[in-house]
DNA sequence: GAAAGATGTGAGCAGTGTCAACTTCGCCGA
DNA sequence: TCGGCGAAGTTGACACTGCTCACATCTTTC
């Protein structure tokens, strides 16, 4: 985990791991069948404690701002875990769709379905879609250093403000 | 390109790339520096790729829509190209902020930002990150595969019921 | 105590990015 | 016309990677 977060998914090498653990090239085979799954193994773990974060966020907070802090929560979990929350996205490992890394991804997501489930109405389906991807690209931009944090300035004010705003655009 | 979009950034092998042109595995280094100055370069003309694209839009676009078009312009340039997309989105190749790179991509997000200056009143800052974020987020869950489009929708549509909508959360 | 399983080892294969020394070719100026 | 120069390509090598196989060892279980 601490060289998946330090080197990216890419950088993670499992002969250099071995080296680190002191053990010859072979022995993660022993473990892992390969690369790959290890990687999954990393990203399991990862929907675990993201489920947890959003769970405790759910339950801390009163209705009417829960959808507010889980969107903190969700920003904050990708801010503190970059390349593991990159991981857990990546497509080229959900590409050969490993039954274990859908599994934990359905449960993570299930709490975000419940709460959308709640909303207020009109379309559901179209104010979950535009929550998720409010806080997936607010979360996705900060991680890749696009959006330029003026100084001292509080993230989770940010995305407090964001997720408040209700301008829309187009015409219907 | 063409390699890039079938094996994304990590799959585009030098040789390999060699082996196809018809070249000795040494070749491409009397034309890139490195595997990574080739990328910079494949980058480089996705980002005025896609400044064509969204100066398109908001040229053929009334005032009004130009923000919805160009959100339009944006996810569409992603589904069309999602390695390059992903490249020029990639924080290994800003890591090492190459001025090219950097001088690319600043003139194709000054479309956007000449837009988003002319927002409606209110905290423009704000209203430029949501609707950036919103879009950008839109993109990333399409392209890999997170967003499950019900049979025969249409993805343009969907955008602009996104972007339309005018719920907010939060408490301020 | 013996069989069975888990763990680790070494050597080796195919593949990669990268480099250095060398050739080859076309152009340009004297 | 010739000489030289620079761009392009080649060969061969180095260090690295994921991965596999045959073999050794150590632990658990019957």
């Amino acid at each position: 985990m601490d060289m998946l977060e330090a080197e990216g998914a890419a950088g993670l090498g499992l002969r250099e791991l071995a080296r680190l653990v002191g053990v010859s090239a072979a022995a993660p085979y022993r473990h892992f069948d390969s690369k790959t799954s290890l990687l999954e193994a990393l990203a399991i773990t990862g929907y675990q404690r993201f489920s947890k974060m959003m769970g405790e966020a759910e339950r801390d907070s009163p209705p009417e701002r829960r959808i507010a802090m889980m969107g903190q929560a969700y920003v904050n979990f990708a801010l503190a875990n970059p390349n593991l929350f990159r991981l857990m996205f990546s497509p080229e490992l959900k590409r050969d769709n490993r039954p274990g890394l859908r599994m934990a991804a359905d449960a993570a997501f299930d709490t975000l379905r419940a709460v959308t489930a709640a909303l207020p109405e009109g379309d559901k389906r179209i104010g979950a879609l535009k929550a998720w991807a409010q806080v997936h690209g607010l979360a996705v931009l900060l991680l890749d250093g696009q959006i330029a944090l003026r100084p001292d300035e509080d993230i989770g004010a940010l995305i407090a403000a964001v997720l408040a705003d209700k301008t829309g655009w187009g015409g219907a």
